[in-house]
DNA sequence: ACCTTATGCAACCAATTGGTTGCATGTCAA
DNA sequence: TTGACATGCAACCAATTGGTTGCATAAGGT
């Protein structure tokens, strides 16, 4: 699934807020909040796990899921051209950031 | 509409190219480049239009589109404190800097 | 006036989404 | 081994999405 697409949900985004405050959950827990039944959670999960965005391993009969935040660079590369035009300091940084990577 | 779904489409995030790259543009314009109908395309102009991220006005007989970035902001936030784990400098960075924003 | 052009509006359609419920299964503890 | 618990799987459902087509309308050029 699209990373894009996986963020587009507030549930989705809410699940990954908990994985990364929390650290590793499992179904249950991450459920324990919210006001859906667990195999709407489910789903949202397996969808987090298709975008990568989630790892999910077994112990014993919980299924444990753990945050990749990684795929999430994609979408803020996507943004930072735009993100000239709402600050610009922050965008001149992240340009001379940029140089500085290349020169590596 | 939710700004994360409006990005969640990856035709409306073309037509946010688009004009970026060249400007306030027609629906018809708009529609130039894209393998779908015109209806298809003033459907997702009126979605962006309505998550605030498109500034519509009419100019004669033409609708006329111009891109408001600002409501990506939102989203640039939401992604920053994710940001840490994928590049540690560009977020200490951008940690330095919001320090220096609160002592304006 | 007439024709072309850019758009709007509405109906329609298939596929997907976000949710539910019911039942089956595997794991752990007593 | 029996029961409780965490999960999986499948069917089902209403609403939304992303697309289409057909027709109406308003603006501009000749």
């Amino acid at each position: 699934m699209d990373i894009f697409t996986a963020l587009s949900d507030p549930v989705r985004r809410q699940l990954i807020e908990a994985l990364w405050q929390r650290g590793p959950l499992s179904i249950k827990q991450l459920g324990e909040g919210l006001p859906i039944s667990r195999q709407a959670i489910t789903k949202h999960l397996n969808m987090l796990v298709k975008a990568k965005l989630v790892n999910a391993r077994y112990c014993g009969k919980e299924r444990i899921h753990e945050l990749n935040p990684k795929p999430m660079e994609k979408v803020a590369l996507w943004l930072q051209p735009f993100a000239e035009q709402w600050d610009d300091r922050l965008s001149r940084l992240k340009t001379y950031l940029g140089e500085q990577h290349e020169q590596d």
